[in-house]
DNA sequence: GATGAATGAGGGTTCATTCAT
DNA sequence: CATGAATGAACCCTCATTCAT
């Protein structure tokens, strides 16, 4: 070949180094099959996280892969199926890993707080990956959903504890995930002041009906450490070769 | 003139009937350069509402004004600069009819309250103008500051009346606008249950530090009536005509 | 006016500063008819000089004139005739100007070496007039043709003085200009050497059968002084208002 | 399929018989896509010569190649790309095969003459070609560089011989360039007379410092035959298709 | 005579998607 | 399965030109 210029990718600007993909849940199989379809979630996962889910292009992702864009349409039915791979994907890891991380802790009004400093959090160590996960959420809603279980199981549990009282359960998501969400967006930008994410914890748990000073108390204690997934090995030698 | 394919407007599915666009403050002046900048913005607004900002294209704005793509062109330097101009007009629009309806309100939970659930309110009575709001919010973050003026006012008031007390204003901020937009998405989608309005200005307030309550009690006073602007005369007779 | 943007003129980079109008004879008359004619001619030169014949718009001709660009088709039909217009101003000008120069020599070979240096020197002291010249030039053969009526009558000299003779009138006026231009292109380009006018119209003469010492004696001989004509006063206040 | 309005070209006034592309070094490989390639600049030398370089537009290179406009792109990565390939393609193919015409001629003055009076020749037999040749050149200087190879070595070579003195070699260079330039642009147009080549040619000698007797005889010797590249197979099946 | 708004035709370019090999 | 070439439908934007005021 002696064509600089391959399958109409020319004229983008160069990824970024890749995203550290610690928090994707690549299925782990054996299977050639299995294996580019990880390759594939994983190059959407930059690709989304670099230019954002509306400005990425099938052909963008195929050539991060080190495929052709025919192949990408040979496990993914179309941009919307991938998209929403990549989000159960990227949701799903990020979610289990947060998860896992307080499974000991019993109190849900902590287990709340943890939970809503662990993505602020994530927010400071890797802004790209909240823009990426803020960006699939809204764009595949379905998968949005599927997130909510996690601090809707603490929200009860609070609640059942008497930690929590709140008008209604409806009401008290919407301050959970719209606190968190600004939060996380506020450190993304690289807005926020030091402990923005006690500050945001603490703001949750008073919204949730539990006493400022309490709340403060429950916010700022020490998080529990976090494991992060093995990331997993880079796609293929195609995919070295021409990231170049 | 042939006019079935005029203006490459082929093979956009039909726009749903006008939106509502009372809250846009349109330049009335005399002109006509005035008037179709005037219809242009109205139509953008329609357009970025029925197909989402990042779908919307200037060939169906320029259709919906009755104009030709060229004639967008000669008010407006750029997709880009023609979402900011809307962007301006709808929030501007909005915020200054909110903020002059609890004008003679003093005291600042309760005006804090009022703006919270007249936002929530304004995506019952018209769930696409919320949604194009946030789009419009998101893609043109200039604009976003600006709205942001007189929630920071009715919360500094707050402080100042010991109503609030907050660790920071950044994680002030935060809550409210997070629990805002969470439920302004909620009812948009028509997933919230009655008085969600109150629910979730209730919660802002206990977040902000005003105990339950005294927050449900607040949340709950009846609303100030909303002086809406009076929607400007349709375009022009020629978009009436084409719009067929 | 209230709109930063007028007519359609938005991204076109701004221009040099005005070229030196001095070669273009304005048309003097006291009409008013005259002066917005000669001020269209003028922007027009400025503009063909900054972006290339090809590359400029009727639009910013009238913007640089100050003028709309419905008045430009109240005196010129239509791009092309504007050209020709302009192209006649330009070369017309020119040539007299050089032409007057040299009015009182009577050796033939030097009347030639004195234009063809000329027209080099016009390279290096303004390199936009020279492209503009001959991007002109290539653009409307009609001007080209009238232009070779001065070298033509001093190549006829020549050759009635015994100082030239040529297999064909027409390839000697191919040399004429064929060296001529290469020179000044060059010299435009700014890759020409010290003496570069000398060197060429040496060549010129050589090749119309001059021996080459002889050659060289009158190609290096004094250039008689130039006599500019006085640039014509800017085009009109609202010109000047909007170059800003 | 609408068959009628395909491709957008509409409107555009037919193009006169294929260019004969004897010149142009097609890479005449196996692939689907050096044909493809191929054909696209075959396409594009043809569209080039009919509407010139500037007037052609992308839309009907595809067409004339018998491909979508997108294909285009997967090949060049812009209008610019492709004009640089096709200069390249043009210009090499065809000083190739000329400098091959007289590559046993080692005096340095009857090669420079040959070259000359080949270019001219061109211009009598393909107009087109030569047109096209200037505007390629004009509008991609990184390809004129390239072609100087020849008649420098040429020039360098008759001065070693003594054939040639010039006062320095850019000037010798213009009056190669320019010379030849303009006698072919005289030949395409149809206005030359008989024996122009030889004429122009022998002016070119006596401008570089030949006597104009020897000058006459060593233009006036017979051309070496011009070994032409055989013209490739059409583009495709489905290009004779749509040309209709 | 000048204005300024509008037009309409099209140009370059992009990309999700298909399909023969 | 993967390839890689091709498609087609739009999209954004430009500009020469017209015309009512």
């Amino acid at each position: 070949m002696n064509d600089i210029y391959k399958n109409g990718l020319a004229s983008m600007p160069p990824l970024p180094p890749p995203l550290d993909a610690a928090f994707v849940r690549a299925a782990g199989g054996g299977g050639k099959r299995e294996r580019t379809q990880a390759a594939l979630i994983q190059a959407a996962v930059q690709v989304y996280a670099a230019r954002g889910v509306g400005a990425a292009t099938m052909q963008e992702v195929a050539q991060v892969a080190g495929v052709t864009p025919g192949t990408v349409y040979n496990h993914f039915a179309s941009r919307e199926a991938l998209l929403e791979r990549v989000g159960l994907a990227v949701a799903v890891g990020l979610c289990e890993a947060i998860a896992e991380s307080y499974g000991e802790i019993t109190d849900g009004a902590e287990r709340m707080a943890i939970g809503q400093r662990r993505y602020v959090w994530l927010a400071a160590v890797s802004p790209q990956w909240v823009l990426l996960l803020l960006d699939v959420l809204n764009a595949s809603p379905g998968v949005a959903a599927g997130l909510q279980r996690y601090p809707l199981a603490d929200l009860r549990l609070g609640v059942k504890q008497k930690h929590f009282k709140v008008p209604s359960e409806d009401a008290a998501m919407d301050a959970i995930n719209g606190i968190c969400i600004q939060a996380m967006l506020r450190v993304a930008r690289g807005a926020a002041p030091r402990n923005h994410d006690v500050a945001a914890a603490s703001l949750v748990l008073r919204a949730l009906g539990m006493p400022p000073a309490q709340a403060a108390e429950v916010a700022s204690r020490p998080l529990p450490p976090l494991r992060l997934a093995t990331p997993p090995a880079p796609a293929s030698a195609a995919a070295r070769r021409r990231r170049s």
